[in-house]
DNA sequence: TTGATTGATTGAATCGATTCATTCAAACTC
DNA sequence: GAGTTTGAATGAATCGATTCAATCAATCAA
């Protein structure tokens, strides 16, 4: 029968007959003891039930073991595979990610900080919204580094993990010129998103390089619904001025842009091919599979941790290096050369 | 200048000229200091740039204010909105949630269950997935009282929060039966799964209610690749043989279907009509928009952390109870009336 | 004026695991 | 057999915030 609520270490120790070193030893270091001990230590803890407090912990030992992971919005499939992807690198390092939401909120970003430095967590993944590079390099002062995901540092005062979207979008573009679009258009905003003004840019470029025009349909946002407002307007279009081709910033966009041309009647891909980004599970699950730009997700989660535990477990002598992964376009049913 | 890493409390007491007591109750109980200490404290704060150490304090309060949560699956939109409506009560009440994934694994439920009492969590919310309620159990002894998620507890042991899938189940065959079906499927599997077994029930005996017969197709399990196989299959089917509309067991078997019925030149729903259960975001968001069950997921995460909480908060005077919500229809494209 | 009450402030004791200098015993060297 | 090395085990000191009984000051009642 296992004890009640907190059988604590000197109560193992006194029941093992040991010292309360010996039985941290038997957790921390069980190499360094004795046989004997060491089976009467686990017997006693598996006897009383006990379970070491990681507050006790980590206050006397200064570390804490976790890293503290913020995202933009947990329920974007990419954040949550991302976040996997650190998570298992976590793991190897016998650390536990506590993941937080900051839901494209300043506020709750800092609070989210403020509780990540409380914690004393090892290091910080982030996609910043705010304003927040100051903080994080003031926390690194104090100890806690942090690495950017699915941004590139301005600065070379953080590690960075992120994607090339100019590339991204030439790519895209480029595989529409190819199946023989000559009136390609670009759906998507704010300009003030990073990744949207790279993509666009990429597409852009590739663009003229190909000497065809791109249309521009600029969006307040990259969701659904705004996908399918923009979908209506283009259906609506005289099919000669209409383009033969879009070329979404994400593939919540290209879903709406999707559906809407599925109700007007306009065939995909014969009327017009769409291209998405971020190949996001449901991009290959559409009626329509649709072709998009992949990224790397997990992939990116891991390098993201592997550079924070670089930074957290070398003594100063550590560089930071910003990791750009090229995305991969996945052609599908949507570009069906026709 | 904000100091180097590791301002203390101390530091804090002795630079605002005040003892440790005060600047602690600034900190836990400001109204109990004069406005004139607090605000020397407060600046002394600010200018060593404090930050209080969170395992110090639950050290010696013994208390956490945080949450832990364990899901089948982080990647499945339903947890993280489940999770979503737990995080925003967690934070009415100054607690922070502690995310985890046990990813249908036994091993990885078992060490995360240890994690939390490591941390010595306030309660625990949990999706079971392995053999854990004895253990759950155990735990409550220790003072860490659990709720389960998306899960009828079957003793009165435990608080639940679930949803009715027989229910669901019987409004979904009702609603195929209601727009003309005569020879309605079941998809879905496998029967072990609860859910799986609930809603066919629910829909088998609405079959029987409403006098029609229902054919089976059972799965191994409740993917997307599975729904486009079993679609494969009944797109081969003779017309006079073929269901003419079927139930699935989530939605993306649901998806899978209709990728490829749309693949085999069957219409949704002139010659087949779906409806899938759970009404995740792409279910609206498909070229046909599909019918589903919808579960009030948000909600769901939100009572259970009301009822975890009214247990942490409640000395002894807590009660068990088993909250079941009822899933609602909604009717979209894939199930319009012929 | 005195005693009682209220409210703010103090600081030593405390939470529980870890650390590390020290002790002890055994093994080894010459 | 004396001296040295090695490996295990010990336990008091420690991490930093909170707690609470005690102190002090100010206000109030009679």
């Amino acid at each position: 029968m296992p004890s009640g609520p907190g059988a604590k270490l000197t109560d193992v120790a006194a029941l093992a007959g040991v010292s309360v070193g010996t039985v941290s030893n038997v957790l921390n270091r069980p190499d360094q003891v004795s046989i004997d001990k060491r089976s009467r230590v686990l017997a006693a803890i598996d006897q009383l039930g006990f379970v070491r407090n990681e507050s006790a912990r980590s206050l006397r030992s200064g570390s804490t073991r976790s890293l503290g992971m913020l995202v933009l919005d947990v329920r974007n499939p990419f954040f949550t595979d991302v976040a996997l992807g650190a998570e298992n690198v976590a793991e190897d390092h016998n650390h536990s990610l506590i993941l937080a939401n900051s839901a494209e909120n300043a506020g709750r970003e800092q609070a989210y900080l403020d509780l990540f430095e409380q914690q004393r967590v090892q290091g910080v993944l982030i996609t910043p919204f705010g304003n927040v590079l100051e903080r994080l390099e003031k926390m690194r002062t104090r100890g806690i580094p942090s690495v950017l995901v699915d941004r590139l540092a301005s600065t070379d005062q953080f590690c960075s993990v992120s994607v090339d979207d100019v590339a991204g979008g030439a790519a895209a573009l480029d595989h529409l010129v190819s199946i023989g679009s000559v009136r390609p258009a670009f759906v998507g905003g704010p300009f003030t998103l990073q990744q949207v003004e790279d993509r666009y840019r990429g597409a852009a470029d590739a663009a003229e390089r190909a000497g065809v025009p791109l249309q521009l349909f600029e969006t307040p946002d990259l969701k659904f619904e705004r996908g399918r407002q923009v979908g209506d307007l283009i259906g609506n279009l005289q099919p000669a001025k209409r383009p033969d081709a879009v070329f979404a910033a994400n593939d919540q966009l290209a879903l709406g842009l999707l559906q809407s041309f599925a109700a007007n009647g306009l065939r995909v891909p014969e009327d017009i091919a769409i291209v998405g980004f971020d190949d996001i599970d449901f991009a290959s699950q559409s009626s329509i599979p649709l072709t998009s730009i992949s990224q790397p997700r997990q992939l990116i989660g891991e390098r993201a941790a592997e550079l924070l535990f670089d930074e957290i477990d070398s003594e100063h002598g550590h560089v930071h290096s910003q990791v750009v992964f090229t995305p991969e376009l996945v052609a599908r049913q949507s570009t069906l050369r026709r």
